[in-house]
DNA sequence: GCCATTTACCTGTCTGAACAAGTAAATGGC
DNA sequence: GCCATTTACTTGTTCAGACAGGTAAATGGC
C-alpha cells in the first residue's frame, strides 16, 4: 500500500482512478449530508438555498442560481418545496414585475443553528482525524479539480476530428 | 458567535469548506461526465452498469447493485433503459427463477471503447497538469474521505440530546 | 412437508438535476 | 412610441437516487 517510491502508476490510472474515486466520495458525502439534513427537515440541495438566504438576506431566484451555479428551473422548484414547507416566502419585488424575493420565514430563521451544526459534522466526518496541514492539502487538490473542471470544461468534441 | 479572536479563520472556515468544495468538484465533475456521455448516448451512472458488465460479464441486478453499491429499485429502472437503449438484455437465471442475468448485447459491447475513451478524457479533464506526485497526494487524500465518510456514517443521532 | 423468513426484483412517490420550450415583463434600437 | 431582444421565471419531460411498500421464489427451522 503507498509504496509507490518506484514506480507510480503504470496503466492502472488509466481506468480514472481519481474519476472513481470523486465519483463515491461524493455519493457518501451527499449521502451523509441528506441524512443529517433529514433532521432538520430539509432535502439535499434546500440548505445551499437557505444558507445563501440567511447570509445574504433576501434574493432574487436568478441571484440564488447565480450564486449556487444552479439551474433556473431546478431553483423554481426548490423554491416551491421551501415556500410550501414554510422555510421561505415570495414577496414580489417591487421594481421588477417579472421578479420575486425569497425570503426566509421565521420557520426558516429557526433551522439555521441546527443545519450550521450539521454542516459542522458533516466536515468534521469528512475530515476525519486529518491534520491541518492535510486539510489544507486536501482543500487545495479540490480546488485544484475545480480549477481544472471549470476552465475548459467542453473538449470542443473530439478535437482532431474533421 | 464564536468569537475566536486569536484565531485566523473567523468563521468563514468553519462553515465547511471542504464541503462545499467536494459539492462544487462532484457536480463539475458529473457535469462534464454528462457531456461526454451524450455521445455514447448514455447517461451519468449507466456507464459504471455497463463498465462492470463488460468487465466482469452476465450479472444478477443484486450483483450489480453490490458492486456498485447502489439501489435496487434504481437498478431496476436503469437496467430497463439501458434494455430498450438496447444495450443490455435479460436472460432468466437457470437456477432461480426470481432472478435474470443481465448480459450486454453487441450495441452494448459497440459502446466499450468509446466509453473508456471518454472516461480517460473525464479523467485528463479532472487531473489537469497535475504531475505524478499530486495525483497521487489527490488519490489518497479521496481515499482518505472515503475512508472517513464510510466508517462511523452515521453520528448514531444526537449524541448528547434526548 | 409446512410455514416463516430471506432474497430478488418491481412499483410508487418524492427529490435534485438537466434540457427544451414556453410566458410575461423589461430593455434597447430606431 | 413601436417592436425585437433580453431577462425572470414556469412547465414538461427524462433521468438518477433514495425510501417505502409490494410480489414471487428460495431457504431454513422443525
Amino acid at each position: 500500500m503507498r509504496g509507490a517510491a518506484t514506480v507510480p502508476l503504470p496503466s492502472a490510472a488509466r481506468t480514472g482512478k481519481v474519476s472513481h474515486a470523486i465519483f463515491r466520495v461524493a455519493r457518501l458525502h451527499r449521502m451523509l449530508a441528506g441524512q443529517l439534513l433529514r433532521r432538520a427537515g430539509l432535502h439535499p440541495g434546500q440548505e445551499l438555498v437557505m444558507m445563501h438566504l440567511w447570509e445574504q438576506g433576501p434574493q432574487r431566484q436568478t441571484d440564488l442560481v447565480r450564486l449556487l451555479d444552479s439551474d433556473a428551473a431546478t431553483m423554481t422548484r426548490t423554491i416551491r418545496r421551501l415556500e410550501r414547507a414554510g422555510f421561505v416566502r415570495r414577496r414580489p419585488s417591487p421594481t421588477d414585475k417579472r421578479a420575486a424575493l425569497i425570503e426566509v420565514t421565521p420557520a426558516g430563521h429557526a433551522l439555521r443553528t441546527s443545519v450550521e451544526r450539521l454542516w459542522a459534522e458533516l466536515e468534521a466526518h469528512t475530515l476525519g482525524d486529518l491534520g491541518p496541514e492535510d486539510q489544507d492539502t486536501a482543500l487545495r487538490v479540490l480546488e485544484r479539480f475545480e480549477t481544472n473542471l471549470t476552465h475548459s470544461p467542453p473538449p470542443t468534441e473530439t478535437p482532431g476530428t474533421s
